[in-house]
DNA sequence: GCAATGGTACGATGAATCTCGTAGTACGAG
DNA sequence: CTCGTACTACGAGATTCATCGTACCATTGC
C-alpha cells in the first residue's frame, strides 16, 4: 500500500463452466452440503469477492479447497488469484439469468431455517 | 369399480417429518439426483398422486423405492397406500410455505434445460 | 385357497463423496 | 535468498449413496 498508482491487478483466471451446460441438478447437489450452502450463503451476504481464509470454516484447509472447486466447478462461484490468495465470488447474475428465482428461493429458505 | 357407492378409502399413511424440522440443505440434496428431479417434475406435471409405477423408471423394484423413501424422508413427497399400490404426491403447499419459491424456481430451471 | 400384482425390507456391492495429511507451488516481506 | 503465507494437487481412508437381487408382505381376482 505505499503508493496508490495504478498496479497489475495480478487476477490470474480460473477454468469456470458455461452455466448453459450446467443442469439444475447439480447445482442442487453442489447446495446440497451445509458447509456449501453456509460458503454460498457468506459470499452472498458480502456481495463482493471474499478470500477463501476469511470464512472460518472449521475443517482442514484441503477439505476447504475440495468445497470450492465443487462450487466452482457447478457454476455457482467463480475464482480468482490476486497475489498470494484465492478469491471466491458468487456468480450471482449469471445464475439467476439461467435459474431464475433460485438462488433467492435458496438463501431466504437459509435465513428462516436458522433457527434450527 | 361395480359400484360408485363411498368405499373405504384404506388410505393408510406413511410416516412424514414435519418440514419444519427439514433444513434446505436436505431438500437441495434429494433434488440434486436426476431420477429424483425427475419423479417431482412428473409429480408437478400432473398435479395429483402418481401410482409409483406409472412413472416409467428404467431402474429395478428396489431401486425406485429407495429414491421415493428419500424423497419421502426429506419432505418432498407425501405417499399413502390405496389398495394394493403406493401413491405419491407432491408436498407443493407445504413446501412453497417453508420455502417460498423453490420449488417453483428449480421445476422452472428445468424445464429450460431439457435442451442439453 | 391360490396365484398374480405392486410394493417393501434387508443385505451386498461398487461408485461417489468427504475428510485429512503431506508435499509442493507462487507470491510478498525482510 | 530465505522465510512465512495462502493456497493447490495428490493419495488414502472412512463414510455415504445408488443399484440390484432375493425374500417377503398385503391386496385383488379367480
Amino acid at each position: 500500500m505505499s503508493t496508490n498508482v495504478r498496479r497489475a491487478p495480478a487476477k490470474k483466471a480460473l477454468p469456470h463452466p458455461d452455466l448453459r451446460e450446467i443442469p439444475v441438478y447439480l447445482v442442487l447437489r453442489a447446495l446440497g452440503e451445509p458447509l456449501r450452502l453456509g460458503i454460498v450463503r457468506s459470499l452472498a451476504r458480502a456481495g463482493r469477492p471474499m478470500n477463501c481464509s476469511s470464512f472460518g470454516l472449521s475443517v482442514s484447509k484441503s477439505t476447504s479447497t475440495y468445497h470450492f472447486r465443487v462450487l466452482r466447478e457447478s457454476g455457482v462461484i467463480s475464482q480468482f488469484e490476486e497475489g498470494t490468495s484465492r478469491y471466491s465470488e458468487l456468480r450471482e447474475t449469471e445464475l439467476e439469468q439461467r435459474f431464475p428465482g433460485l438462488l433467492t428461493a435458496i438463501l431466504a429458505a437459509e435465513e428462516s431455517a436458522a433457527a434450527e
